[in-house]
RNA sequence: UCCCUGUUAGCUCAGUUGGCAGAGCGCUUGACUGUUAAUCAGGAUGUCGCUGGUUCGAGUCCAGCACAGGGAGCCA
């Protein structure tokens, strides 16, 4: 085991002369007449170790081996680089390969490669510059995360990922069943007998952890979850995924307001970590991947983000309509803000993260927070562009009669619903929260355009290898 | 799921009006006194996505299917 001390970013921090191993995989091999130059890494650092072989020092038999996609480990001295590009580099007195990779087969070149085709080779992509750089960015962010909301008091909730509740209504979910699909057991109206089934009843995969959370707050004060959350919509596009990592805080004694400003805190406050801790891995997204990502993130990092309520949003497209803009989709008050419409709040109007609030009661969910107004409820999404919604959430509606009328009004099964009603019931106090996606605020980080690549092993309708 | 585009060497792509299958990179052999995705010279490399159709002849035209990319919807 590498240990502390050992790892490639440190023999770049270690002083001239000391003795060390190194141990990775070979990225690219140069030879010259008297010299070969190999770059190693061990995924520790963006930058590769670059190992100078003396010909003659280490036997040809051992050399042949050492081709890109090697795992070798040398054992050698650090020694100042003479040349440009590296402030040391590692001498060779002897290597040792575990496993040599066939040059004439390994896929992974020395040259640019497609994201499209990196993901059919999801094995070997993390070894390669951009994934390295992906992989040691979202590991960064998650890390940030739990700072963040560990600072401030939050308690970690790990909600579950299995649920019989089908209250949640936040999209399609999977089903869990241990039930022979090839002979169902069927009820007298032959519909098929989940009471037989593992749980007793059907039973899904969680498409959110946010009632779980609303539960906690309400004993914990202010509570966060950061799990997997699964979505069985048929969705194929670069900003979605069927398994994916949400954060979702919620708190207590919290109105939307508070919540628009813990969300808008914690975006920065990632943003911050990541510019501070990925410098090498961000620069090189800014030079390979997006251009414009080193600026927009020190951008966001030190400026506010917009705010304007659905109703001013909807009176700026309208504007904007009026003055020639045209839309795909109809603007006018009551309309879902589509696609179209955020881009051109983010990316034209305002050129920064906005904050949409209080949107019209028919196009959120039951259990947002009615306004005085009655029309509108206290909704928040958080707009990025390139990216669309990064983040959703809202204040809850605490108050029990107005619940449980939304409830019936919208002909929800009532008896679904007996806990979370229950809540307003005993003790309850004002809430709010949101829904972060792990892989939107890590596009939006890197760069990178498409949610599949930003994943370790992407889940799409139609794809779940690896 | 809908709309548009694409699928040719290991990778990225070109392929004209239907008439001998191409380039760059990678790989390989050699050269080069320290290279940075090294450079220079030589070499090898094909189920043209799949199935069918039209034709003397299909990478090229037609149909169906599969997969991928972009856009839309659903959303984080």
């Amino acid at each position: 085991m590498i240990r502390p001390g050992e790892y490639i970013r440190d023999i770049f921090k270690a002083a001239t002369g000391t003795a060390t191993t190194a141990r990775g995989w070979v990225k690219t091999r140069r030879d010259s007449k008297g010299v070969t130059f190999i770059q190693l890494s061990d995924g520790s650092t963006f930058a590769d170790l670059q190992i100078v072989v003396e010909t003659g020092t280490i036997p040809e038999n051992i050399l042949k081996d050492v081709t890109t996609g090697a795992c070798i480990a040398v054992i050698g001295e650090v020694v100042e680089s003479p040349a440009a590009g590296q402030s040391v580099e590692l001498k060779a007195r002897e290597i040792q390969v575990y496993g040599a990779a066939d040059s004439t087969t390994y896929p992974l070149q020395k040259k640019g490669h497609t994201m499209e085709f990196l993901r059919g080779i999801a094995h070997l992509r993390p070894r390669s510059n951009t994934f390295g750089a992906v992989y040691r960015v979202r590991n960064a962010i998650s890390y940030a995360i739990h700072k963040f909301y560990q600072e401030r008091g939050f308690l970690y909730l790990t909600a579950p990922l299995i649920t019989t509740s089908d209250a949640e209504g936040a999209g399609a979910m999977f089903s869990v069943s241990t039930l022979d699909m090839m002979n169902l057991p069927r009820t007298s109206e032959g519909q098929i007998d989940y009471e037989q089934d593992f749980f007793g009843k059907k039973a899904h995969l969680t498409v959110s952890g946010q009632l779980e959370a609303e539960i906690f707050a309400l004993a914990f004060s202010n509570v966060y979850t950061f799990g997997p959350t699964f979505r069985a919509e048929n969705s194929n596009t670069p900003r979605h995924l069927a398994e994916f990592w949400m954060i979702e805080p919620e708190m207590a004694f919290c109105d939307l307001d508070g919540n628009r400003q813990l969300a808008e805190e914690f975006l920065k406050y990632v943003i911050a970590y990541v510019l501070d801790n990925c410098k090498a891995d961000l620069e090189f997204f800014n030079k390979r991947i997006d251009d414009t990502v080193l600026a927009t993130l020190e951008n966001v990092a030190g400026s506010d983000f917009a705010h304007v309520t659905y109703t001013e949003a909807i009176s700026i497209l309208e504007k904007a309509v009026s003055g020639g803009k045209s839309f795909e989709f109809p603007v006018f008050w009551g309309a879902d803000l589509q696609s179209e419409h955020e881009r051109y709040l983010t990316e034209e109007t305002f050129k920064k993260p906005v904050i949409v609030t209080d949107y019209p009661k028919e196009i959120k969910a039951f259990y947002m927070r009615l306004n005085d107004d009655e029309k509108t409820v206290r909704a928040m999404d958080v707009l990025a562009p390139r990216i669309g919604e990064i983040i959703g959430g809202s204040q809850r509606e605490e108050r029990y009669d107005v619940l449980l009328d939304k409830i019936r009004k919208q002909n929800l099964p009532e008896e679904h619903y007996w806990w979370y009603l229950e809540l307003r019931k005993y003790g309850t106090a004002p809430h709010a929260g949101f829904g972060l996606g792990l892989e939107r605020i890590l596009m939006y980080v890197t760069g990178m355009k498409n949610i599949r690549d930003v994943i370790p092993f992407p889940r799409v309708p139609g794809y779940a290898d690896f």
